[in-house]
RNA sequence: GCCGGGGUGGCGAAACUGGUAGACGCAAGGGACUUAAAAUCCCUUGACCCUCUGGGUCAUGUGGGUUCGACUCCCACCCCCGGCACCA
């Protein structure tokens, strides 16, 4: 049965994939002169199977994508693969097979579903992250970096993930747990490679000002995680054993310098290096041991715990206030943390909370230096008065408002040598060393004579070897393979050892939507004009986990290239779209809940277009979408409907001919059904270029199809025309949505070549012009009628015409009107009191 | 605590620059077709009330305000979700 929807999907979508297949064009360069549109969605890790989070998020850009090539934009709509990364190699280690052969079956398993979805992929630009091809060049990046000083090693106190036996970047720790396994992480010291993003916080900051196709809730997390406060380094100098200050100061960080003749004492984190002069043997030393003893690996900053109570033990040492000259006592305390500032502030308990309450519980001096605008002094327990007010007690300064005392204390103070402004981060420089194998080779080399000598760009790439043991026992797996650790020093062609850590992965991803543009490019990692064509990328699309990880990193990428003369722009990305995630019985599906749906199975029984079209009409994208059987359904109803209205017409669809522009105004039905295809393309045109809304689109086309079931039901002689234009009309605008039922309806409707390549249809005004329309007639602000009238209808007529109404005459009873408001076309209101 | 986003029927949602609140879909109820079921088609469906082929009142988290008119703008508050967090 032809007109069996339910039996047909399968082999119709199955059709139109093998024909897309076939004709897909080459590679096409970007026309000068045309309109174009970059339209990315996030690549997937090729873990081997989409879950629907992947089929959303891919509907939606395809949707858009295929929008816009009908529109007459050059499109680019490319895929690839983040396919270094951990779970190749913890894949390998369990199943005994090799990363490569892992992840090039992952990702030949996936490209074949998503070409099952139909999306409109160029995969003639397919990149993936493993390729030597492209990994080349992430490492001459690397090396690009390392000419600039924006890459440099260094021992320092790292994320470290036991379980996952390797170093996260700041961004990948998750409140104090790792990003991917969520095990605690561990600090440890190890010499790692770094990116200078610190180098470019000022302008990831204010950039943020210049992204207004980004969401608010984006340029927020960045901005926070960028965290800048504005401040002043001070010199506190430290009394020697003889009693009189010495030449050696701790320095503090502080953004109220304001309130500093408040300072009581100052506190240092466990691990400040001010300890070691702490003397043995001393009374304060057992009791600073048995802090620090207790505090167990905890001496170091611990990002993301959660605050517990203020715990800490007077050092013995003690330092000057070089602005009041009080001698305070300085503690070691939980709550300072060694990663931010200098590890050491100066406690004002007056004026800050956290000191407020470490002062509270171990008896430290209170002393109010800041009143409130009413003089009063506001500090009382439990809180300490943290706003700004008027200075007291704090000598020259006493008298002065907070923010002016900041100011001429600053200046002071580095007259004085005793204080600098300094403007501090949140942002850390991101570190980029794994010590894991599947990954992208550091090309660099250490040489006994030569030191750290970075491999030349000649020698790239540094190939991953591929004779490796994985044993997941720990320590870098590279580090073991002494063909590929021993090699010549490219300087003094002496022994070397080369670096066994590969790249975060995220490195890997910061640049690939460049390389999309010129893809096989083997001289540079792309052409700089070729790039400029196309971008910025003008709407890019993927989840809201990215926020603080891949969207910073590539911002600062983009920034690195721009002053590399590789890039014309500042930002990377123009429109950003971060999708809500799919959830089943309102919680996010995942493996382990065991609450998925497997995007196969929902194409074996419901078919692609059912797929996509209900990811898109369930929710706006940015929200969250709840996966309901029953909506599926009704999905697939409307694209049955639709078949069932229109295969038994197909051959007298296709031979009948197009009504003429003017044709049909003289009857109602007729008219009704053109106007209602207008305001649909025009509804489903707005929605998809200017709102980005794919659920009202849908609902858009459901409309149509009710109408054009209703003209159907009192079909006439003469009524195929009229029919037929809704038809074609309705396979055109199915194309982003539906694009296998649009392509069927197209062809079997006698158009010529692909739906795909038509023009997208236009409204024409005068169909969207109702001659005739309902006017909302108000009592008061209040419902009270109708009159269907020409749009040209006269206030006065209105008027008149209203109050022919019986009930809007009953509202009006016993009245006076004090005045009418007249919307002609749309509504009367009559004021009456 | 700070920052961001939200609170609309039984549910997912819609309402463009203030102008008919609830489009579209799901679910539910009733009916037609059928021996029956499924499928399909038609009707009803925010709540309450009345003198019930009609009409009224209330209703978009709560309380105020602006306006002829407020889901939409302003003020205050409550709740939910997300992010950050001893950041000095």
């Amino acid at each position: 049965m032809q007109d069996d929807y339910r039996e047909n999907f399968d082999a119709i979508e199955r059709a139109w994939q093998e024909r897309w297949r076939c004709t897909r064009a080459a590679a096409a360069p970007r026309i000068p002169g045309r309109r174009k549109f970059y339209c990315l969605e996030m690549l997937p890790y090729p873990s081997g199977r989409l879950h629907m989070g992947h089929v959303r998020n891919y509907s939606i850009g395809d949707a858009v994508a295929r929008f816009y090539a009908m529109r007459g934009y050059d499109v680019l709509h490319p895929m690839g693969w983040d396919s270094f990364g951990m779970p190749a190699e913890n894949a390998a280690i369990k199943h005994g097979t090799h990363p490569a052969r892992w992840t090039n079956e992952n990702i030949a398993a996936m490209a074949s579903q998503l070409r099952r979805l139909g999306f409109a992929y160029d995969w003639e630009r397919e990149i993936a992250a493993h390729r030597p091809a492209y990994y080349r060049w992430t490492q001459w990046f690397f090396l690009k970096m390392l000419e600039r000083d924006l890459a440099y090693r260094s021992r320092r106190l790292v994320n470290w993930c036991s379980s996952c036996q390797t170093v996260l970047a700041n961004e990948q720790v998750e409140g104090g747990r790792c990003w991917r396994c969520e095990s605690e992480v561990g600090r440890r010291e190890l010499d790692q490679w770094s990116l200078r993003i610190t180098a470019y916080a000022e302008e990831l900051l204010a950039d943020l000002a210049s992204l207004p196709g980004w969401p608010d809730k984006v340029l927020a997390m960045q901005r926070n995680w960028i965290g800048k406060s504005e401040g002043a380094m001070v010199r506190f100098p430290i009394v020697e054993a003889g009693g009189a200050p010495g030449g050696e100061a701790l320095e503090v960080f502080t953004t109220r310098l304001d309130t500093i003749y408040g300072c009581t004492f100052c506190v240092v984190a466990p691990g400040h290096p001010i300890l070691a002069r702490v003397e043995a043997g001393g009374r304060h030393r057992a009791r600073l041991d048995e802090f620090l003893g207790r505090m167990g690996n905890r001496e170091v900053a611990r990002p993301g715990a959660a605050p517990e109570e203020k715990e800490g033990v007077d050092t013995g040492i003690e330092v000057v206030n070089p602005y009041s000259g009080a001698r305070v006592p300085v503690h070691v305390a939980n709550f300072v943390v060694m990663g931010y500032g200098t590890g050491a502030v100066m406690a004002v308990p007056a004026h800050d909370q956290r000191d407020f309450e470490y002062a509270t519980r171990y008896r430290l001096p209170i002393r109010t230096v800041v009143l409130d605008e009413r003089g009063i002094p506001a500090a009382s327990p439990p809180s300490a008065m943290v706003e700004d007010g008027r200075l007291t007690e704090s000598g020259p300064y006493t008298g002065k408002g907070s923010e002016e005392a900041r100011r001429e204390m600053l200046r002071a103070g580095e007259k004085a040598g005793m204080a600098r402004p300094l403007v501090q981060y949140r942002l850390l420089d991101w570190g980029i060393s794994r010590q894991r194998y599947w990954g992208t080779p550091i090309p660099v080399v250490y040489c006994n004579a030569c030191g750290v000598v970075p491999v030349p760009e000649s020698d790239l790439p540094v190939l991953l070897p591929e004779d490796v043991a994985l044993t997941g026992e720990g320590g870098s797996p590279l580090a073991r393979l002494a063909s590929f650790v021993e090699t010549r020093c490219p300087r003094c062609a002496g022994p070397a050892r080369r670096e066994t850590d590969t790249m975060d992965t995220f490195v890997d991803s910061s640049w690939y939507f460049y390389r999309y543009c010129d893809p096989s490019n083997e001289k540079a990692p792309f052409d700089p004009e070729v790039v400029a064509a196309w971008f910025p990328i003008d709407l890019y699309i993927g989840g809201i986990e990215h926020a603080t990880l891949h969207l910073i990193y590539s911002r600062f990428f983009a920034k690195v290239l721009r002053d590399l003369g590789l890039l014309r722009l500042d930002e990377p990305v123009r429109t950003l779209l971060c999708q809500g995630m799919v959830l089943k019985g309102g919680s996010a599906m995942s493996k382990s809940r065991g609450n998925t749906v497997d995007p196969d199975e929902m194409v074996r029984r419901f078919g692609a277009d059912t797929t996509r079209l209900f990811t898109l009409f369930a929710a706006p994208p940015e929200k969250d979408l709840e996966w309901n059987e029953q909506g599926v359904e009704g999905c697939f109803r409307f694209l049955e409907k639709t078949w069932r209205l229109l295969a038994p017409r197909f051959t007298t669809l296709a031979r009948a001919p197009f009504p003429a522009p003017g044709d049909g105004g003289d009857d109602p039905r007729r008219a009704a059904l053109r106007r209602k295809i207008h305001q649909t393309i025009d509804k489903v045109t707005v929605d998809l270029e200017k709102r980005l809304h794919l659920n009202t689109p849908v609902s858009a086309l459901m409309e149509m199809l009710n109408a054009m079931q209703d003209f159907v039901s009192e079909f006439r002689e003469g009524d195929d025309p009229y029919l037929k234009e809704a038809a074609r009309t309705l396979a055109l605008l199915l194309q982003p949505l539906a694009p296998h039922m649009s392509e069927e309806l197209w062809s079997r409707l006698g158009g010529e070549g692909s739906a795909g390549r038509q023009p997208w249809p236009e409204a024409r005004p005068e169909w969207l012009r109702e001659d005739e329309v309902e006017i909302v007639v108000q009592v008061n602000g209040r419902l009270r009628g109708h009159l269907r009238a020409a749009v040209s209808l006269t206030e006065d007529e209105a008027i008149r015409r209203a109050r022919e109404d019986a009930r809007v005459e009953a509202h009006l009873a016993g009245r006076t009107i004090r005045k009418t408001i007249y919307l002609p076309g749309r509504l009367l209101n009559i004021v009456a009191q």
